[in-house]
DNA sequence: CAGTGGTCTAGACCACAGA
DNA sequence: CTGTGGTCTAGACCACTGG
């Protein structure tokens, strides 16, 4: 034997008996003594297979609720996404980083940094390249109140590298859709206006405040992927 | 006081800690025994909460190599993928499917059911909408050799909610791209030929043999989104 | 080999929400 | 009120891997 029940082992039972059908979606399986007891294992192990389901969301708990078969298993896919360097060098490429804006001016969007709708954000625009080819297109608002913001070298760092260093982490949202390239965009990239891109969306918040708000277009073909 | 330290709040202690440089990226933390110790917490706790920031990238653990901030912090974006009934029903819209296509042919991507490249596969398309409106179209292969799949009416029940029903754990992969909307897909969402659309492509296994393909591609303006 | 993280256990208290 | 899951603790053994 390598070693006792350990919690894999006894999610991947718990798992293999929903899919069995031994439990049936919607019904309630046993509380985590029952269970600890009947798996030979302790409740702090039982407990901890179930919290693992109920993440990847096989399983609702519920506090003296107990525990149902999910009726509606919610896929839930992890992405990892990476710092735009790293992502170009792991592909081999040379990174290539050119700041092609930086001006103060009104974010037209609602969600941009800054208390008043109208106030005056440091934006940025820049492109990310592997091997000269064009990569992505960056577009950022920067809350012009950052502390540091007046050191920050954007010329060749990129925007979000240094952000990632200087500002600290707080919360934030992250939008992926499909957006036809504006004329901007899609002369940085290199083609025609209205190609199908990629857009990654993420707002920065630290507390209720915006400190930054940046649109990533990615080129034609990139993909997110993951396993499930 | 409402309780103790839970590892929440050791986890967000040492959050901070890593924002505010005490420890520099790359660099070594102390272990959980001694860390444990600085918060007053036991070791468990001290545990849970540092492995909570391993899964979330921002430290290195390693045995016997210890604990290290990490040099780049991986963002990791959660998107639930919810079935598309309820995705639409949770609008308060009438959810409505429409079978558009079934025919059994030889898939034409790679990342196709069945063993052989020229095997057979059932091809399902059908369009799934809100109110009336299209929402997203669905372009599926499935292996044929599937069990039961005679019995599976797709005419009413979406591919998607009998597969997920009736077939056993599963493994897979999951792609995010935008696409140019094809002509079928086009015509089915009433656009024009080329609106960029958000495409998601879900290859499913079981073993190491694929049981379906499908590709989503979601009407415009469609988006994931993810609190980080 | 030896230090570090990974995990298990047994017991305990607590928070929440259903009855 | 009461049952269930959520968490903490203290102690122990184990697995991996760097030195």
């Amino acid at each position: 034997m390598s070693r006792r029940n350990t919690w894999q082992d006894i999610r991947e039972k718990v798992r293999r008996r929903i899919h069995r059908r031994d439990w049936a979606p919607g019904e309630m399986i046993p509380n985590e003594i029952a269970l600890a007891g009947e798996f030979g294992c302790s409740r702090a192990t039982m407990n901890r297979a179930l919290r693992s389901l109920a993440s990847d969301g096989l399983i609702d708990r519920r506090r003296k609720g107990g525990t149902r078969v999910a009726l509606h298993p919610v896929r839930r896919a992890v992405f990892e996404i990476p710092v735009l360097r790293h992502e170009i060098e792991e592909t081999g490429a040379v990174y290539g980083y050119r700041l092609v804006l930086r001006e103060m001016a009104a974010p037209l969007g609602h969600a941009a940094p800054g208390i008043g709708a109208g106030a005056e954000c440091l934006h940025l625009v820049a492109v990310h390249s592997g091997d000269g080819q064009p990569h992505a297109v960056e577009d950022r608002w920067i809350d012009p109140a950052l502390p540091g913001l007046a050191d920050a070298p954007f010329e060749g760092v990129s925007a979000n590298e240094w952000l990632l260093e200087h500002v600290p982490y707080t919360s934030g949202e992250l939008t992926i859709s499909a957006e036809p390239a504006d004329a901007g965009t899609a002369d940085l990239l290199g083609l025609p206006q209205g190609t199908p891109l990629l857009c990654l969306n993420r707002v920065t918040l630290d507390g209720a405040r915006i400190v930054t708000s940046v649109r990533l277009s990615y080129r034609p073909g990139h993909r997110l992927t993951t396993s499930l």
